[in-house]
DNA sequence: ATCTATTCATAACT
DNA sequence: TAGTTATGAATAGAT
């Protein structure tokens, strides 16, 4: 509509992308008004500015309403995918960043033909949170085996520590008279007091993560 | 448009209006679309059909982040009484807050007194170099200290298994003759094969890394 | 803001 | 449910 037809991009001109949203924005909530209305559908809209501004618009009932309806649709389909999935989640995870590479390989394949400063400020913002939310999880993936390693190598120590002690008594109890079992034990209450004495470093890191 | 000019009001023929939306709800996400992209604009569209069926629309990030957006937007409260805080969700936004105040109280040292809106391009491409250093330079540190953490655990752990090992040769030898000990060295070789026999972990880790 | 040439969306029909 | 067409609506570019 319009004396030329529009092609599906950014418009570039800051000055007719402001008169466009303007416009457009004004044509989409009257739509979404006469679908709502002629149709007897609820129906929530929001658009933010490139301004930040807030526009809305909803049907009947307040536009809160409405999304507390979707985010209940949502999590209900959430909990029965959780449900269906959480034995394979971890698989999930694995697959997830695999696709991360052959996306970064996507990338790279698009970006050797043209300049990347000719890919569009939409396609960057988008190929920009994507990569930042595959390095959060890989990050995150990557905490928590390390996490893991240390807990269980602290498992480790606790157990030998133990060992170590059992047998310390059990020399005591041949080197000694039985009468005299009693004052090792003694000596020994504190198993963590021998070796090598660092603090307990994993409990010093836990609030950094 | 169409035929007949159309009456703002709910089409009392539910086959007809059953079409109808269809029609519309196709012609309004369209819309939607279109004024996102042209305008590059963030936009969120839920459409409940009459039967309670939804569709959706939102641009580029998940309509959960636009209407979450909007939530905060509209009122700091609903962001607070958000369904579906799992605990990685809160702890990711302890660890946000965390870093925002610190990444605060830098950037309030670098540019004293000026307000933030006031710095230019050149400046702001600056700061977030330095941002972006400064937080390299902490997850690097954080990944040492871990690393420092299961070396420190392991040689502890092999400190350990080295004294349990000299106990059994010595509990060995008080309990058998001296002629025996040569064969109790024999069944003790690896000492490495008691107690928990897991793989050594941080080996199997390094590469990620 | 307002105007108008065009393209677009869709109501009625098939 | 899907395709066609006549017509009203939306709007791009100009003023």
């Amino acid at each position: 509509m319009g004396r030329g037809k529009v092609q599906l991009k950014r418009i570039e001109d800051k000055s007719s992308r402001q008169v466009t949203f303007s416009k457009r924005k004004t044509g989409l909530i009257k739509k979404a008004r006469e679908l709502s209305v002629l149709c007897d559908v609820e129906l929530g809209l929001v658009i933010f500015s490139p301004r930040g501004k807030l526009y809305q618009f909803s049907s009947g009932e307040s536009l809160r309403t409405i999304l507390d309806r979707y985010l209940n649709h949502v999590d209900e389909e959430a909990a029965v995918c959780n449900r269906v999935n959480e034995a394979k989640q971890i698989h999930d995870e694995f697959i997830d960043l695999w696709r991360g590479t052959s996306l970064q390989a996507m990338v790279e394949r698009h970006i050797e033909g043209q300049n990347i400063e000719q890919l569009n400020m939409t396609q960057l913002v988008q190929l920009e949170r994507q990569l930042d939310s595959i390095l959060r999880q890989t990050r995150n993936r990557k905490t928590q085996v390390m996490m893991d390693t240390i807990a269980a190598l602290n498992k480790k120590e606790e157990h030998l520590r133990q060992e170590k002690h059992d047998m310390e008594m059990e020399i005591a109890a041949r080197t000694m008279g039985v009468e005299d079992r009693e004052r090792a034990e003694k000596l020994n209450q504190d198993p963590h007091s021998n070796g090598y004495d660092q603090p307990p470093l994993q409990k010093g890191l836990l609030h950094l993560f």
